[in-house]
RNA sequence: GUCCCGUUAGCUCAGCUGGUAGAGCAUUUCACUUUUAAUGAAGGGGUCGAUGGUUCGAAUCCAUCACGGGACACCA
């Protein structure tokens, strides 16, 4: 790191020369005593009077320089604090001897941080302002911020020095609020509702929970690696075999694959299980989830989301095999048939392996035919049991499990299931994944013997429903990204910073 | 993984079929006591992402690499 830049020596200069006027460039405490937004609202009543200013009152404010504009013995500065922007005026002949053109003029510019004092007023062009009699500077910035009209446009800039993103770029800030409210409520939601918070292992002996790639790492007390975790599953359910009939747990999984518009290495969910319950009752609470998130956002019930418009009042509920014919328009004679369905995958240019079983295939048409047509909130119900290997079976048809995905947008949301809680059956599927793993699928799950031990001491029939946070605050707030509702997505290091991982 | 696009001053961007670097904002100096991306005048600021190659000559053409973005395939 080095700060040989023309523009941060010349700062530097400026710090050092307000030091050598007895001024800490960088103090240690601030006398603010409102936030911009509350002087605006406090002094909005100055529109309404004869005379636009009222010197009795007297406010202190602080916040980042972002506008400054000189104009011989007086100036207009704008400060943003984290409740908004507030323009002051900074005349010579009101401020101490010489602080005018020695200090502010000379020593104090956009990106420093200040305090300033004074009585509002309105100016002529209408703005409520801060007509200064005081200033300090509290803290001197010594890089100089991107351009003040277009703000800063590099994607990878804004990513990697999310900062300088969220100082220029008030909707970005508007965003992560957002992301904080709705963590928040539903923390919230499934408290009231008599939900347990509770915490399980990071660091798993044995990564299960999901079929997905782990990140490993190692204890060197145990001598042992670890993996973090991908999913939470396993031990809230142990939690429920041991007496706790609703819990839910709000954290990070970690997956190591690929990074994209929607997948981020490290991401958040919330994984809740409710004893005494099924799948029904999931789709009951999500619906009473969705109004309580709306009703405390302060958000209306049509979203943008691109191009498309969601209607979060128009949940509706629909068999998987239903919506192959009825949404995807898939002939409905053939949604049964595993031969016609390969023969009208390809007919449709679609790939499709003879060595998929009926239950696959129809998970193939829905992929292709449906998923993207699910706008508005979609529960899918009743998932083959092929594609299902953690789901309880439906009573009446067993091919089929009570089961079911939310879409929105085209996109799933959440994954909810009638848990399943027979330890043989647990086994058996278990071993079935070990089959696979060992005829090469990597992502198969791993045989964990203590959760079925577990289970053999008796699990409640339990319902278990898992939503992804990070997609629904893009739903939220329009955003295609996930790296744009993180705050610090994962990046790919640059040259100058040093990888101490293992070398290529 | 594959394909496409991008990387030029602190920031936002121009730079044509190769002729040796430009603008706006910012910065420096000056003027200006109610501006709204203030205004007017003058100045300074660049290993053109990196490394090779072609060429008398490369920001420009070619190759490789790095990082970023987008699309496709898999996963949430």
């Amino acid at each position: 790191m080095a700060f040989e830049n023309q523009y941060v020596q010349q700062r530097i200069e400026k710090a050092e020369a307000l030091r050598a006027l007895g001024i800490d460039p960088y103090a240690n405490h601030s006398e603010r005593n409102t936030t911009v937004e509350k002087f605006h609202n406090v002094n909005s009543d100055l529109f309404k009077k004869e005379d636009q200013r009222d010197e009795h009152r007297h406010y202190t404010v602080a916040g980042r320089i972002k506008l400054y504009r000189l104009m011989g013995k007086a100036s207009f500065v704008k400060i943003e604090d984290e409740s908004g922007m507030l323009q002051i005026y900074v005349a010579r002949d009101n401020l101490p001897e010489n602080f005018y053109n020695d200090v502010f003029k000379k020593l104090i510019e956009v990106g420093d941080i200040i305090e300033v004092s004074g009585y509002p007023f309105v100016t002529q062009h209408g703005e409520l302002s801060l007509h200064a009699d005081s200033l300090k500077i509290l803290t001197k910035a010594i890089s100089p911020l991107p351009e003040k009209f277009h703000g800063i446009q590099d994607k990878e800039m804004r990513y990697r020095q999310r900062y300088l993103d969220l100082i220029m770029n008030s909707e970005v800030r508007k965003t992560f609020h957002i992301r904080s409210k709705v963590i928040s409520l539903t923390r919230r939601f499934f408290e009231d509702k008599g939900f347990l918070e509770v915490e399980t292992p990071m660091m798993h002996p044995i990564a299960g929970g999901a079929n997905a790639k782990p990140f490993v790492t190692h204890h060197n007390a145990l001598g042992i690696d670890r993996f973090l975790r991908i999913a939470p599953e396993l031990y809230l359910k142990r939690l429920i075999v041991g007496g706790f009939e609703a819990v839910f747990e709000i954290n990070r999984n970690f997956r190591n694959e690929g990074m994209d518009a929607t997948h981020n290495p490290e991401f958040t969910s919330i994984e809740f299980y409710w004893a005494y319950k099924t799948y029904k009752d999931l789709i009951t609470i999500t619906k009473e989830y969705f109004e309580y998130l709306f009703d405390h956002l302060d958000l209306p019930k049509r979203l943008p989301y691109g191009e498309l418009e969601v209607d979060f009042d128009q949940f509706s509920e629909i068999e998987l095999i239903q919506s192959l014919s009825v949404i995807g328009g898939v002939p409905e004679s053939i949604v049964n048939d595993k031969e016609a369905i390969l023969a009208f995958l390809k007919s449709n240019n679609l790939e499709a392996k003879a060595t998929m079983n009926l239950g696959q295939l129809q998970g193939e048409l829905f992929d292709e035919f449906v998923e993207a047509k699910l706008i508005n909130p979609t529960f899918i119900t009743h998932y083959p049991v092929e594609i299902s290997p953690l789901a309880r079976r439906n009573d009446e048809r067993p091919e089929l499990t009570d089961r079911f995905e939310l879409f929105i947008a085209g996109r799933e949301i959440a994954n909810a299931f009638s848990e399943l809680n027979d330890p043989v059956d647990q086994l058996q599927r278990f071993e079935g994944q070990m089959a696979a793993k060992d005829s090469g699928d990597d992502e198969a799950h791993e045989m964990d013997e203590d959760f079925v031990t577990a289970l053999s001491y008796g699990m409640a029939p339990t319902a278990g429903q898992g939503i992804g946070i990070d997609r629904l605050v893009m739903m939220l707030t329009n955003q295609h990204s996930i790296r744009d509702v993180l705050l610090f997505p994962a990046m790919k290091p640059t040259h100058n910073q040093t990888n101490h991982g293992e070398e290529e």
